[in-house]
DNA sequence: TATCTTATTTACCTACCGGTAAGTATAAAC
DNA sequence: GTTTATACTTACCGGTAGGTAAATAAGATA
């Protein structure tokens, strides 16, 4: 009993998939409070029960899709953070790995960031947080071997971390802007750069 | 005809007071779209069609509520982008201003945040993006100067730019979140000397 | 062929949404 | 003392929200 059996057509789950798709472009679009049920399933060609059948609720369906990609950003954090390189370039990998599953899931990115930093309208909770402290975390950790190797002036390790970190975030939300982006991955190289040549030690003895 | 004739009470217009801070609370909360306005006048204890008297609808008082602090910021602007002082100095007061202004509006911050980087919710459009564009725009002519004075290391001024802003909007960002702040205004000053100082000209030759 | 499971539909529920019509108390203006 | 504008209330509107009960279509199993 309980055995593996399924009808099972053409296409499998082709309704869930349409689903989770439209529930994605509708959320990025108007937020969910303001996303209607009925709109997402008009939008997927499916009628309403279907997604009452496939998730357990509208919560559910947004639960899916929020903690999706974090499973992705797990194994690069896991990766980064025992690659034997450079700080610096330990940083600019990192960076640039999270820059691009940021672009690959932008949708899904800027319905995050705009339930973590405002207000939660309505949805059901998920631990954003968690995973920002975890980036934050593991680039404290190159940040301080850096400057253990003397890669790096022996500034504060906070706040060398907070600049790094601001400079992502930064560039990552330029790209959940209406607008074109006036900074992409190059330009996060680019102001990384400028941050670490700044913290570089040097022979001259520096004020402060 | 015409005349100013008001029959105004003890208090004038305490209900439209109410209201506001009512809905800034709400909308603060839950967002635009899940806070109905039913829950606004409950909350301001006057009952609905009031509401509609004073603004004219559930778009106005959000209008109203998202548009008074830019006032404020248009001063601080124009008075920082004309003060006489270092470039440092200038950068540093303008974040100052910027970061104080931002913590007396923090409820419509973390409104306006999470309608400008995120979904509109529904709500009436605003320009959000004027404002940062012109933040950015200052704070680049002030970098503009300090290179040309000197008192910078030649780098582009763009990218400079980015990662002062970077680190401005990463302390703002801080005290959105539902967590007790890990970096304040002193976080902030001491994140923007290390940038600083990385970039101030030395007498010894710097690689790249 | 009858049965079971999975996938899908039609039709409907209640609760609440934003918004308003119509009326009222109050106080200044004439 | 009647008018007039302001400030405010009660009662209601049509519409839509999230969610579901119940029937059904179709392939797999027996």
């Amino acid at each position: 009993m309980a055995k593996n059996k399924r009808p099972v057509k053409s296409e499998e789950h082709a309704a869930r998939g349409r689903l989770l798709g439209a529930a994605l472009d509708i959320f990025n679009e108007r937020g969910y409070a303001a996303s209607s049920v009925r709109e997402i399933v008009k939008a997927a060609g499916v009628t309403k029960p279907m997604l009452y059948y496939y998730f357990r609720n509208k919560e559910g369906i947004y639960t899916e899709l929020m903690t999706k990609p974090f499973e992705v950003l797990e194994k690069i954090l896991e990766e980064t953070a025992h690659e034997k390189l450079s700080a610096r370039k330990r940083v600019i990998r990192l960076f640039d790995r999270i820059f691009l599953l940021f672009m690959k899931n932008l949708k899904a990115a800027r319905l995050m960031y705009s339930i973590y930093y405002g207000p939660p309208q309505g949805a059901p909770f998920i631990d954003f947080e968690g995973y920002h402290l975890k980036i934050r975390e593991v680039t404290g950790l190159i940040v301080k071997d850096g400057i253990k190797s003397g890669e790096f002036r022996a500034v504060n390790v906070d706040t060398l971390t907070w600049a790094l970190i601001g400079a992502l975030n930064f560039v990552l939300e330029e790209q959940l802007c209406q607008h074109t982006p006036m900074v992409d991955d190059k330009g996060l190289s680019d102001t990384l750069a400028l941050i670490f040549d700044g913290v570089a030690p040097s022979k001259s003895k520096r004020k402060r």
